[in-house]
DNA sequence: ACTTGATTCAAACATGCGTTTGAAACGGTG
DNA sequence: CACCGTTTCAAACGCATGTTTGAATCAAGT
């Protein structure tokens, strides 16, 4: 009986070929679709053509697998959309925009099937050991950077827990469009979504949102803050 | 052979007896907390303490008996937090702190264990069969009116379209702390969340920052808008 | 008390799962 | 070619699951 436990770790881009990238691969799909239990190893072994017994000899058996392809997703998918960098000078408007353009790409990912994003929806809605490695390698970095961005937006007028609280609120309004995209998709008329939820417009709306509700930017309204009159104008609509 | 298809469909509080009830509960729990697939009918049988063939005498099978429960946690969960009402005449900014404020209770739950909204939670990710119904019934109502609210605020300065994203990005702030409450709890110190998470402090934060934005309240940062040096206004960003 | 239908129960059934097995095929190396 | 470690394969195993079954129990109705 022979193990293969210590194999080839460097990722290697390019070696279509090896088995091990094929069922990492074919598993992060069946995992992110349908979820650890309801994916099979049968069906991963098919989609990635090798044997039923492969995923044991290579990885052991189903729960490595699966935190091995969280791994395997979470990698490509920084390789696949490298985060922003600026000259230095920049103003924290512009990099506001570029790094919420650079999330929204990230997490909607027009140009190819961000199944990889699915996956690790899953795990932070649902967190399994995977989770920790995730938010210390992959989430807080770019957490520290959007807070740095706003502190500067800031100049120094807010605390850092504040700050914190913030860039939740700009992460919440991105996140949302990811995690639950179906249920806006039924909120939303087919038409308007075409027409307003591309990735520029949504990066432009959140940026102008939050820059707003920081003072650096006009408010959405066009109105300046004023103490506000008692109108009662129910406008209904669907 | 005994069928039991047309029987009690009156929800009627207070039957805490009933087995029906017993087992949507025990089942709604299960589901919320492991899933649908991980779930086992013997485990959710035992928890509501009646035999492992009642679920099929009730309710057919495993499958029926999910929509159900989502059904089931979706009713008790209006019914224990209902939408706010407001005498006519209440200013929007009071409305939309409310409206926020009952969001983030809802969702959040300080006084009850809400696994209801955990498994709703699950279907808001991967839409099943339950989904649709649970959007009309559940969630356009309360976005149709967050949108109403907002309306208010604008004075009509904003189109349809601009206010249902903006409800958008209010809802994303909320949804957040739920839906990615782990990873957030790993991101932010303990004492933080303690100090600054409650569901009055939420509810402040996201209702300051969204009057901001909108112009309808001073700017976080306590400053105005000032013209920024825009230097360069189109974001070049991979 | 007897009947009847609804409900409960312990036990069994069929199926699909993750995993194991042992042999066959492969690929260098002497 | 013979050897040997590595990889692949078809088949089977053990187990937990959803579901079915048929008898036992219960609650009224007459």
């Amino acid at each position: 009986m022979a193990t293969a436990d210590a194999h080839k770790q460097l990722p290697a881009a390019g070696e279509a070929d090896d088995p091990r990238v094929r069922i990492l691969s074919a598993a992060g799909q069946e995992f992110a679709e349908k979820g650890y239990e309801a994916a099979t190893v049968r069906d991963i072994c098919t989609a990635a053509g090798v044997n039923g017994a492969a995923v044991n000899y290579y990885f052991g058996d189903k729960q490595r697998l699966y935190i091995e392809s969280v791994k395997h997703a979470h990698r490509e998918r920084v390789r696949q959309v490298p985060p922003p960098d600026w000259l230095p000078g920049t103003p924290p408007e512009t990099k506001l925009r570029d790094f919420v353009g650079n999330m929204i790409e990230r997490m909607l990912g027009f140009d190819q099937p961000p199944w990889q994003v699915r996956l690790m929806l899953r795990e932070i809605l649902h967190p399994t050991d995977a989770c920790r490695e995730l938010v210390e390698d992959y989430i807080r970095p770019h957490f520290t950077m959007l807070v740095d961005i706003l502190d500067e937006l800031a100049a120094g007028s807010l605390s850092a827990a504040e700050l914190r609280r913030v860039g939740l609120s700009v992460v919440g309004q991105c996140f949302l469009y990811r995690a639950a995209g179906d249920v806006v998709g039924m909120l939303i008329p087919a038409a308007e979504i075409d027409r307003l939820h591309t990735p520029e417009q949504l990066a432009d709306h959140v940026t102008a949102f939050s820059l707003g509700a920081l003072g650096r930017a006009a408010p959405l309204t066009g109105h300046q803050f004023r103490i506000p009159a008692r109108r009662n104008s129910p406008s209904g609509q669907a």
